[in-house]
DNA sequence: TGTTAGCACTCATATAGCTCGAGTGCTAAT
DNA sequence: ATTAGCACTCGAGCTATATGAGTGCTAACA
């Protein structure tokens, strides 16, 4: 079957009324929108061919109509771009901070707060993230202070218990050693061989040299795991399809237990290249069955210094998609500028 | 009114049934009950004085009684301690971590899965933390390190953008003057007469100390603010009374923005010192009008270093009190002596 | 041939009436 | 002081009924 041009303006006026009221819709509801000029009779006529479609689907019989995953999928693809809608600036802006993990923490607070949807935010990842600069240092008798500072400027500490303090230049020796070595190598370039050449140098210190070795492990690991922070995880109690208790409990735990949204966001930046950066996941597409009633809007964004990250934004299916991803690619553009202005 | 020995025992039957099942008890189940050998008439009797004194109510005429409030407090501060529980054992222990922050996380994690409540946990805090080494390196051309330590063994660090490489032996006289400054000073100590002499005897490179002594001042900030880590939030709809969308969404969100919690648990440790560590607070004894149908159970905790801390377990009125109470005793023993073996 | 008015039909929701039973308070007997 | 007995209360759960929003279909109309 044909979908006529009449039969888009009346799909995009049901996604748009129920959007706003999350009721389902009926022929005579339309009829009244200004625009068409249609009995509802037609409308129904319409709505029915559309229904065969699988576009909008009824809760029960003679009930109004619902958009069908199908039909926001349709939306969100076709009829969004072809309305571009009005310019609109975004209100409260990011405050400069200091730390990287605050900063995260702030993007996704206030992405909450604005749009009135759960959010999510990852850190950025670095492709091969490698050693930039390693210093031990003797903080007191007992304790060796390693500092191991990662290309892309993360910092990581380890502390080394010892038994006896190391003198001043064992320390300066143990810190060339260290650096000749290790500067410039990435987690896959530290091999037993490498670390068995080194030991033999550091000499009565080599068990030192293990503890140092095991925290850079440590950092590169820590770096390369993708941390998420999330907000406004109870705003999903503003739209009853999403708070009623059964339903409320597993989003919320996919929203707190953050593996699940890492999953879904890796996925995600595969498949982004091609686009705007920009990925929406209505309902069934995303794998977890706690999210079955939401939809996922992610974008992507990437730093001066190479990393990637995404920024997602949770909602009821009904969500306001045109706002979200206007927001959302504004803020991508931003962000880079804040992360490294900083 | 005079509370016998019979209705506290009346009473203690009421709240254990009422703490299992979750629905009003009526006269006729203590009746049943083999160590209390009486007709439920006479436990009516009894039930009607134990009302009028406040200890139990009944939601509506003709249901049977749920402790009040008062009830519960009455069985915490004394029927707990007359029973004296069998022992048992908690199953799953803690790994050991690395980080502080990580174990913080773990505990309020393996807390919440043992206990089917929600928990939190704050990190440590010192009186007073003061400085106990700096050093600044030079990571590469534009930019400084500074890693603090503070005397908690906390490790802080800042980066440092600089016009120029500072040589090696100005960086080298740029530590000694921080470290014979700043050893064993605390933030309050650090007056802006000390920072004129410092900038004096630093000379072109003022800038940089300024830059280091913020540094401190955030490092030292961000120790002596509370984090509060929690867990097991969405336990709470597997208690119906917490679980309605009205209810959930307030107290998931003083779970999830933590202020309110700290300022609860700020309170707990002012009025602990006489006790054993351990405060329950019962619906509105807690300031937090979404908290009204919640208890929470917290326990101080203190480290070798001087650190205290609290942990705090949140469910329902009718929590297991007593589970409550022993697992966190337990936790809290432990607690040192994991954090300082690590 | 496309559009519309009209009408019978459907079905979720809301409301009212009903029964049921758990639980109470009171009284009188033990 | 305790208990048996009984009338009474009231929420939970069920059924029946009314309401009304919304549909599909048919027939008339432009």
């Amino acid at each position: 079957m044909e979908l006529t041009e009449r039969k888009k303006k009346i799909l995009h006026s049901i996604i748009m009324n129920y959007l706003e009221t999350g009721e389902p819709v009926g022929s005579r509801t339309i009829s009244k929108s200004p625009d068409i000029k249609l009995s509802s009779a037609t409308i129904r006529n319409e709505m029915s061919d559309l229904e065969e479609m699988g576009l909008i689907l009824q809760p029960y019989t003679s009930a109004g109509r619902i958009p069908s995953d199908l039909g926001y999928r349709f939306y969100v693809d076709q009829l969004m771009q072809e309305k571009e809608a009005e310019e609109e600036k975004r209100e409260a802006l990011l405050e400069k901070v200091d730390r990287m993990e605050a900063m995260l923490e702030q993007v996704a607070t206030v992405l909450a707060s604005n749009t009135n949807y759960a959010t999510m935010v990852t850190a950025p990842q670095y492709k091969n993230p490698a050693v930039k600069f390693v210093q031990l240092s003797q903080v007191d008798e007992r304790n060796l202070l390693a500092v191991i500072v990662i290309d892309n400027n993360t910092v990581k500490n380890q502390m080394i218990h010892v038994m006896e303090p190391l003198k001043n230049d064992e320390v300066l020796k143990m810190n060339v050693l260290l650096n000749s070595f290790l500067q410039g190598l990435s987690l896959r370039d530290i091999n037993l061989e490498l670390i068995d050449t080194m030991r033999e140098q550091a000499g009565v210190h080599a068990n030192i040299l293990d503890s140092v070795i095991k925290g850079i492990a440590a950092a590169m690991r820590d770096v390369d795991e993708r941390q998420v922070y999330t907000s406004g995880a109870t705003n999903i109690f503003k739209y009853p399809e999403l708070g009623k208790p059964e339903t409320a409990a597993g989003l919320l735990n996919t929203l707190v237990e953050k593996h699940a949204l890492t999953k879904l966001v890796d996925e995600a930046e595969e498949f982004n290249n091609e686009h705007t950066g920009i990925q929406v996941y209505i309902g069934n597409e995303m794998r977890s069955q706690n999210m079955q009633d939401c939809s996922l809007v992610t974008a992507t964004y990437e730093l001066e210094g190479g990393g990637t990250g995404t920024i997602g934004i949770i909602g009821p299916k009904r969500m306001n998609y045109q706002k979200v991803v206007k927001t959302l690619k504004n803020l991508t553009g931003e962000l880079d500028e804040i992360f490294n202005n900083r």
